[in-house]
DNA sequence: ACGTTCATGTAAAGGGTTACATGATTTC
DNA sequence: GAAATCATGTAACCCTTTACATGAACGT
């Protein structure tokens, strides 16, 4: 789980970061989160907003509302904000956890049906090879940009990119073991029920 | 994000799947996840007592004390818990998110002091080594069992232990690029302010 | 002009974590 | 028999998600 905490959530510092970038609304965060960050990090639209609110009331960020009919505020980082980030940047990290709800139907494939779990794990492989290429897409746009700043991004990428690629060539493995189950099991007649002791 | 929800969190059919295996207090329940399931899923000890409240409410599974000095509650699943875990296996899953703090430390890595991430990021391998020789561990164990279910568990691990060597040789890659740089950053004399214009 | 997308939020509910507590077993 | 650890919980807090809303800009 997490270890460090400064009084912020992670969640927190990573939005003051990209304030590290310039002033910009809640509603410019969270776009740029997803095209940038989404390979590691999300957030539900309204929470960028009540994270705004949080860290104005902390005194971490100010805001000043923008010229023209639209109404947007604008956010900026406090020198208190500013501290904080660079602080959350020279402290260790939580370790990262991972949540994986499709590998907890596998794990209990014994008593499902075998042709739902391959649906789902089907569905799955979509998915990593939709995010492959939506990753891959990212990295075409920041190797053409000129900014010091690409490569500590391509290097996050790079993870990114090596992970969907792990979990694309791990579900083709899982996708064929269960087919060959699943054929034998209709092979030898209608499947046996696996209710056998353990420990 | 997620996408089914059938009234339960995922968490919970989690929890409900392990008494699939028979009868057991929430503490078991806990413990049987730390060594089994933690590479995909964990939840904090107070939080399966909370979950066997919710479930004994809604009815899922039902309790039993048992015998001898020492307060036991056994769970086991009502007809009603087992339908639910049922239809869980047999309903597509929700997409993995990877929540990853020290991606977001090296993705700003510009704007802080690059042997402090560096730190970081040995932190962060040592523990995803640690990590994988857990999985091993859990691996032999599991090689030595007889029981229908070992091949599912089998196959998640492998996924498990896989993304843990993918974390590993992510982190040296980039321990050697930071390496370079904060060496080069140290023989052109003290590091220059990255603050260019972005978009 | 009208529908759609953009942009901006609020409210409620809930899962999950941290911190606080405590009796029973085991260990030495 | 004291200390450690096992086993079992409760309470509070809060981040996060879902659902609900709404006005402005834009395309056609």
């Amino acid at each position: 789980m997490s270890r460090p905490e400064s009084e912020l959530a992670a969640g927190d510092h990573i939005f003051l970061a990209f304030l590290l970038w310039g002033p910009a609304s809640a509603y410019d965060i969270k776009k740029t989160m997803a095209v940038s960050v989404s390979y590691f990090w999300s957030a539900a639209h309204s929470q960028v907003y009540q994270q705004a609110n949080r860290l104005l009331r902390g005194g971490f960020i100010k805001e000043k509302e923008a010229p023209g009919g639209r109404r947007k505020r604008i956010l900026s980082l406090t020198p208190k904000g500013r501290r904080a980030v660079t602080g959350w940047l020279a402290s260790p990290a939580s370790f990262p956890e991972f949540r994986n709800e499709s590998l907890a139907k596998v794990f209990f494939a014994a008593h499902g049906d075998l042709e739902k779990i391959r649906a789902m794990l089907l569905d799955q492989r979509d998915h990593h090879v939709s995010q492959l290429a939506e990753y891959e897409g990212i990295r075409k746009l920041l190797e053409l940009a000129d900014n010091p700043e690409v490569p500590y991004e391509l290097m996050t990428l790079r993870l990114g990119i090596a992970v969907e690629q792990t979990c694309i060539a791990w579900a083709d493995e899982v996708l064929k073991d269960l087919d060959r189950k699943i054929r034998s099991g209709r092979d030898s007649g209608r499947e046996r029920r696996g209710g056998s002791a353990r420990k």
